[in-house]
Formats: structure tokens, C-alpha cells, sequence
DNA sequence: ATATAAACGAGACGGTACGTCAGGTCTTCCC
DNA sequence: GGGAAGACCTGACGTACCGTCTCGTTTATAT
């Protein structure tokens, strides 16, 4: 395989569909999700909006396929560190998003997203699988590591866990309902923690 | 005080603001929040435009004011059922929570509602104050009366608490990345209490 | 009678009346007729839009009752000179004519009234009436009484010679076709009367 | 050559154009002039608004272009009659102007212009060139020839006598002043003659 | 190496909705 | 009880983008 993307035709050029990426993630960060168009994304980006209607089916997509083009480039398989000591393990990684949500730079496309997400389910599925899956996944098997070693309750339900473990950070995040600090995700693990242990 | 609601102006037409706030819930309803206009709004209501325009800022800010007047009506002052017993009390209020958002006529306006939410912060302050806050003290305090009575840890943090028990409810719907289920919400209570027990 | 002006109704506030005329005179002078808006003089006469239309019944109206609220205060009976030279007091009064044409002040307001003269019939009446026919009256009781001296042709229309006079000098003006000079006024005079001599 | 008209881009949907000029002609008869809307323009054309706004800088162009392609169809060259007899050939020009300005389909556009032209300069300055001075330009050719076979004075300012012939004429139409008869136009020959015979 | 067919940039098109503005009517309150 | 103030409904304004649709013009195989 000589790239990593999957060319959707032969013809197809690369250099319009990294401009429209490009295009799209710039206006998103500067004007805010609402005010970019797809006249402005073309524009910027050099291209007809022809092009875009031709490899997109809607705003959202080109803006979601933005993001994703920017975080797929750095993964691979995420994974955990694994110390041994769950407590530890989990305080690195929500620290670590509570920070990157804090974050400016991930702002204004993150909240893009989730705009968009919200009443086009088709795109929450999308969502769904490249980005939050992979995640969740990586949490889940350090949290089924440490079931195993039994750090955590042999019954825990992990995928609830993991929501407890998440979805607050979120929800403060989205709705503005309280800062995003490092003793916040302390306090969220540890929460977490008390409520799973054997 | 003969109304309940403060007038803006002396001159306000009563008339033509109820007309409005019915229009955009009905059409919300109908349309889908994305698709509804302010000129939608404005020809349904039998008003002219500029009387939109006028009293309210955005067509967000219009939205939230048809959902609050609706929940509004109800309200009065909300508390919690105490039977002594707060894991019945909360499963109560929580399988009834989860039963609200199942609820398709809440579906389409308590959505369009966030999705305005998300990139407006004005409107979300609004939102809080008005909508979240109330239901939120309402929760707070039976979990204080919970605290008082030995059934939860007398270092708990009750803020913490609620958001354990909503935020996950609230993820899963608007992500839709589960369902919701009368066992999700008991689990959701269990998981909460023995985080917080004594 | 202790006013000039016929009160049309006995309630009628004189002080709205005139400020209205002024604002209305004011306005079409600073921003020219086109723009003038009914809200604008109400706001300039610091008076109630409906105290406008309760008194007249178009925009047109006001304007040109506030021209001739201005044009009606010098004159009392209007008369040419009659030196005897009908020559000589021709020329007087179309160079008179002409000058007041090319002077800008006269420009706006009554370039405004044949902009609204052109397609409201009925405002054309009343500008006839009132301000037309009174100096054509004048003009042609002098050239009646040339005729009678035999400088003119006994069978002389001087209804015709009246707009052989004047007609060309409307149109340079209005159309903006040629220039207005005393050299053009004397040729005017000079060409009715080689066509009207005995 | 193949079309008269320059193509303003080689874009540009002479379709468009076409129904647009057709629809404000209609409208302007149907209506007046002051009730046209462009709006109603697009909607009767078949046409988006921004085409309008596109391709014309205001309304009045619009219209001035409706009239002029319809004038433009008709002309090529214009000329007059030459029996050798001035006063013949006058006659019957001027006669035929009356009984165009007459002519109720005339009135509306016609006069829907001359309202546009009176506070536009620039409008009047392309309806001068575009229909009046070739009209012109060709009586002025009737009367250089007359003047030549010593008919007219030598010194005869046949831009003035144009004057003399069309001006009382249009203001009597411009402002209803008086009727426009056959009769009327051979008197205005009879004394423009008699200003300029040798 | 050349033909051919797609994808491309450009941008005009018919539309929808925007937010503003003025018109003319109706209502409220003050003097 | 007239008049200022101004809210109301109406409807046009001129603009921004929408998504579709040609236009030539690359560009990249497939002869």
C-alpha cells in the first residue's frame, strides 16, 4: 500500500482534498463552526464548490473528516501505560483529557463536532467509531487489566465505568458547567475507583 | 404581583409573545430545530418579523424561551419525593429522568436546545439558570438530607454526585451512544451510592 | 379672521403644523427627496407619525405644501414690470427664471415636487393651482397688454407663447440638457418674439 | 457581427436577461412605476433576485434597459421624411410624436423613466444618449438640409428650434397641463417656422 | 504520444432566509 | 380628548449561501 488513504477514485486529487481539509479546520478555529460555509471552505481553499459537493455529502462531513485527518495522524494503536497501579494509570489519562479539552486549540473544532453530531445521527455514528471507540477501547482493556488483577470489582461493568469516568468531564465541557482542572479528574477517578472496587 | 411574568415594556403585546413562543415549539416539533426560520416563526405566529427581532436576540434565544415557558408552567417549586430511603427516592427521580429524555415530544426541542447551547455561552448561562439549576437544587437537596441521616459519606461531594448520576444519562442521549433503560438508571444509582456511602 | 391660514380643524395644533412643514422643507434639502421618509420628519418635528397622516394623505402632499408654505409667504399678488418694452421686461423676468432655476437651493425641493408631480395627477392639480397658474397669470396679463400695444400679433396664443417661453427652459432643467444662462434666457425671448410679432 | 447586443460575460444567461427586461416592461404598465419591486420583477421573470442585482446597479436601470430594448428593436437608423417641404415634414413628425406620447402604452414606462431621471443623473445621462439624441440627430439632419435650401434662416440655432418644437410638448405631457392634439403639434411647427424663417 | 474522459476552477443560476428598514395602523399614556 | 410616543403587521430591501448546473482547462490513464 503505497498511501494510507484509501483513494476514493484514481482520479481524485490529493492536493484539492488536503486544501479543503486544511480550509475547513483553519475557518473552524478562526470564525467559529456556525459562520464557516462552504463557500468560504472553497474559496480558501482554491477549489470549486463543486469539489467539495462531488467528495462530501454535507458540511458536517467535510468538518468531521477535518478533524479526524489531524488526530489520525499521530495514532496508530493507542494504548494505556500499564504500571500496575490502576489508580495511577487512570489519573494520567484523564488528567491528560481534561487538559487537551482545556486546550484552546481543540476548542472551536471539538465544539464543531459536536454541534454537528448532535441532530445528524448518521454523523454521531461516524463519530463514534473513528474517534471515541479506539479511545474507549484502549480505557477498556487497561480497566480489564486491572479486573483481572483484581483492583477492580470482578463484576464491574467497565463500559459503565468508563462513562462515569467521562461523561462528566464532557458534560462540563459542553454545557460550561464548571472548570476542567487536574483535581477535577483526580476527584473523577477516584469516584470511579471508590465505586468499582472489590 | 397580578402576572407572573415581568413585562419588558409597559407596551409589550402580551398577545403576539405567546403567539411566538407557541409557533417556534410547535414548529420546532414538526421541523426539526435545524430547519426552523425566524420568517417560519414569524408567518406561523401572524406577526411581523421585526417583532421577533425586537424582544429577542437570536433565534436560539427564541427556542429556549418557548422551552422554558413550557416547563415553566410547571413548576413552581420542585423537590423530591423523601421516603427516608434514598435509593428509592433517587431511582424515582432518575428512572423518571431517563423516561423524560426517552420521550420523543421532549426529543426535538430539548435537542435543538443544545445544539445552540454548544456555541452560544450566553444562552447556556441562561440555560443553567433557568432550566439545570433548579432541578439541580432540587436533587441537592434531598442528597444533603441523605448526608444528614448517615446514609451517604459525610465528606461527599454532592456537586460531584450530580453530575455522577446525570452526566452519563446525558451523554448517552445526545451522543446516542446507548440506550436508556430503567436498568441503566438503577445502575446508574447503585454505581452512584456506593462511590458516596459511608 | 385672525390667522392667515384656514384652520382645518379648530384643534388643530399650528405648532405641529409649521414644524412639520420646516423638518419637511430641512430634510429634502440635506439628504434630497428620494430618501426623505415620513419617520424622519416625524422625528425631526418631534411629532407623532400619526399626527402626520392624520392631516395629509402622501408623503408628496407634505412635501409640497411645505414648498408652498415657503413660496406662498412673499408673494400676495404676483406682477411683471411694465416698462412699455415688453422686450426689455421679458427679459427681466426669464433670466429672473432661469437664475432661480440654477440656484441650488431651489434644486432639491422643487426637483422633489416634479419627481412626485410626474405620476400622482391629483398632486399636479394642486401644484398647478397654487403655484403654476398664479405666475402664468401674471406673465400673460403683461403679453396681453403688448398685444394690445401691437408688439404682438393681434392673433397671438399667448397660451402657446407661454410655453414657448417656459417649456424649454423646464426641460434643460429637469433633463439636465444644457445649460441655464442669461444667454440662453435672451434667446428664448428673442425667438418668442420673432415667432409672436405682429 | 453576429449580435447586436455586447455580451456583458460570455457567462451571462441571455434568457435571463430577456424575461427580465419582458417582466419589467409588463409590470411597469401593469402597476406604475412606483410599485414595481424588484422582487416582483424576479418572481414574474422566473429569476433569483442576486441575478437582478447581479447585472443591474438599481431599479431604475433595470427599467430604463426594459424601455431601451424595446426602442432599440424598432430604429436602426432613424430618419425623416424629405418631400423638400420643411413644413410638411414637420408636421408630420411632430403629429407622430404626439400621438406616441398619447398612446397609453407609452405613458406608463415613459413616464416611469422621465420620475427615475429627474433626481439620477447618471440615468439621465444614459437616456440622452441612448434615446434622445438620436432622435434629435435626426431631426436636426431634416432641418440642416431645410436650412441649406434657404428655408430656414441662415443663422437659424437649430439646437434651439428643436427645443422650441419638443419641449412644450413634453411638458404638457409631463404634467398634464394640456391636451395633445394634432392640432397642437401643427401649431408648434407653425410657430417654430415662423421664429426661424429667413 | 496521443486521445479521451474524469475531475477540476470558476462562477452563473433559481432559490431561501437573513436582518433591516419604511410604510401605514393601532394602542397607550400624558398633558 | 388631542397628541407624542412607539409597538404592531406588512412587505421590500440588498446580501449571503445554498446546492445545481454548465463552462472551458488540466491531468492522468489507456490506448
Amino acid at each position: 500500500m503505497t498511501t494510507r488513504r484509501s483513494p476514493d477514485s484514481a482520479r481524485r486529487s490529493e492536493r484539492s482534498r488536503q486544501a479543503i481539509l486544511t480550509a475547513a479546520r483553519e475557518l473552524v478555529g478562526e470564525t467559529g463552526y456556525r459562520k464557516v460555509t462552504i463557500e468560504a471552505i472553497a474559496a480558501r481553499a482554491g477549489v470549486g464548490k463543486q469539489t467539495i459537493y462531488r467528495w462530501w455529502p454535507s458540511k458536517g462531513a467535510v468538518i468531521l473528516d477535518s478533524i479526524l485527518a489531524m488526530s489520525e495522524d499521530e495514532k496508530g494503536e493507542i494504548s494505556l501505560p500499564d504500571t500496575g497501579d490502576i489508580e495511577a494509570d487512570l489519573r494520567l489519562v484523564i488528567r491528560a483529557t481534561v487538559a487537551e479539552f482545556a486546550d484552546p486549540a481543540f476548542e472551536a473544532p471539538i465544539r464543531a463536532l459536536n454541534s454537528e453530531i448532535i441532530d445528524d445521527p448518521e454523523l454521531a455514528a461516524t463519530y463514534r467509531e473513528r474517534m471515541a471507540d479506539p479511545m474507549n477501547e484502549a480505557v477498556r482493556r487497561r480497566l480489564r487489566t486491572a479486573r483481572a488483577a483484581g483492583q477492580l470489582a470482578e463484576d464491574a461493568d467497565l463500559d459503565l465505568m468508563l462513562e462515569i469516568l467521562y461523561a462528566p468531564l464532557y458534560q462540563r465541557w459542553l454545557l460550561r458547567s464548571g472548570p476542567l482542572t487536574p483535581d477535577y479528574a483526580d476527584a473523577l477517578v477516584d469516584t470511579a475507583l471508590r465505586a468499582f472496587r472489590p
